[in-house]
DNA sequence: GTCTGCTTAGCCGGTAGGGA
DNA sequence: TCCCTACCGGCTAAGCAGAC
């Protein structure tokens, strides 16, 4: 073993420390996964992990922490001071040195990462198990088959900005990067926090987006809440609902330019690649409709309109007949996928103008939707039933919807 | 000889279950 | 309710074998 640095180091140890850098602490089981790159981890190479791990602790380079939460079991293991400076002289970081913080660019030899001060970097000990949920959807991005997603950690996410003449801050989980250019925030949620609470965290993402907006800076794609897979099992529908309609009422026009998901940690891998195929999808789903609407449906021309804020996605089609037209509002969608709702609410506040816009002779003949999905079929919430004081002209668009509504799935 | 992956044995703490 | 026992998972330690 090379003495490096001071330091009886093997190049898998330098790997595991570098690790431990770069995601502020794991379990030994999440470190094993990532290290031998598979979900399905043999009692060997847990084994093999524990023992790099206590030669690491030997050494003071790293420490551990017992896990008292829920669903998860073991130590949360992070670096010591003298590991976290060990790892900055491993990876050259300077004195003061700034960073994006993406860590597969790093890893692909570009400087990104920062000087962070030991306080910074050590893991939070008060919210191990949220932490935790954090690591395992970043273990899930890097084990993703022949796609590499880049992202960062919270310290490097977070964005100050001024409101009002005060100052704030929005604080993501994380915040993963799409082809296209694409930013993706990332909430990890345990639903603790309380429809109140769920308001006061888009009103801060609101003000955030009005003052991007004002210095040029580019918006999200999408706000993402991911929960653990209990949470999938017992009352996602319900959380669902909770947090769309916390989003819709905050968001105003917002929601037709930052979309917002939810998706339990066993579906980061198909979100990610439905994210990534949706302008493929929906190209798919352009010429599908525009064939079938004019061979079996006697139409003699079809016209597809794109969304406002997203060329890449259809908005609705209209149908003609000889003397007749029919507009569909269309939708790919993810199973908890806002842009239902906020791009609905958004066409028929529109669908005078749209109407006012075609030309005589032409008759309107109805308006009818279609939502094409890749997995579960997207869920739609009763707000009828539900009180979450939400505007009544936002819930009778909403009750629209559900009427003249076909879903279909396609293969991703 | 060094490094790595792997095997085996055993300690420790927590917990479920049964009996008094 | 208390105590005992068995069991389990997390973790440690020592050592072996193969590749270099």
């Amino acid at each position: 073993m090379a003495k490096i640095l001071g330091y009886q180091l093997s190049e898998t140890s330098i790997k595991l420390l570098k690790f431990l850098f770069y995601y502020r602490g794991m379990t030994a089981l999440q470190l094993a996964k990532m290290y031998f790159k598979s979900h399905n981890i043999t009692g060997v190479q847990k084994s093999s992990a524990h023992n790099y791990l206590r030669k690491l602790k030997d050494q003071k380079l790293v420490t551990s922490k017992k896990i008292e939460a829920d669903n998860y079991a073991g130590s949360l293991y992070y670096l010591t001071q003298a590991g976290l400076e060990l790892v900055k002289s491993l990876l050259n970081i300077e004195d003061g040195q700034t960073g994006t913080g993406y860590i597969l660019a790093n890893e692909d030899k570009e400087d990104t990462q920062a000087d962070l001060e030991y306080v910074i970097y050590k893991p939070p000990t008060e919210q191990i198990h949220h932490h935790l949920i954090l690591i395992d959807f970043f273990v899930r991005l890097r084990l993703m088959s022949n796609q590499q997603v880049d992202h960062r950690l919270s310290m490097y996410a977070s964005k100050a900005y001024e409101y009002n003449g005060k100052e704030a801050k929005i604080r993501p989980d994380a915040e993963v990067v799409l082809p296209y250019d694409r930013h993706y925030y990332i909430e990890v949620d345990r639903a603790t926090e309380s429809h109140s609470q769920l308001i006061q965290k888009f009103e801060n993402y609101r003000h955030y987006f009005e003052y991007a907006e004002e210095i040029n800076e580019k918006l999200p794609a999408a706000i993402v809440f991911v929960t653990d897979e209990k949470q999938q099992q017992y009352g996602m529908n319900r959380r669902w609902a909770n947090v769309l309609a916390a989003y819709l009422k905050t968001m105003g026009d917002y929601a037709l330019k930052v979309n917002l998901f939810m998706l339990p940690l066993n579906k980061v891998d198909h979100f990610i690649r439905f994210e990534t195929y949706r302008p493929q999808l929906n190209r798919k789903v352009q010429t599908l409709l525009e064939k079938t609407l004019i061979q079996k449906g006697n139409y003699k021309d079809v016209q597809t309109f794109k969304q406002p804020t997203d060329y890449s996605s259809i908005d609705y089609m209209i149908a003609f007949t000889q003397t007749q037209y029919h507009i569909y509002f269309i939708r790919v969608a993810y199973e908890y996928d806002a842009s239902i709702f906020s791009g609905f609410y958004h066409f028929i506040n529109n669908l005078g103008d749209i109407h006012r816009k075609q030309q005589t002779p032409y008759k309107p003949s109805g308006v009818s939707q279609a939502i094409f999905y890749t997995d579960e079929r997207p869920f739609l919430p009763d707000y009828m039933r539900k009180n979450y004081d939400l505007p009544p002209e936002l819930l009778s668009h909403l009750e629209l919807l559900s009427q003249h509504l076909s879903m279909y799935k396609l293969p991703l």
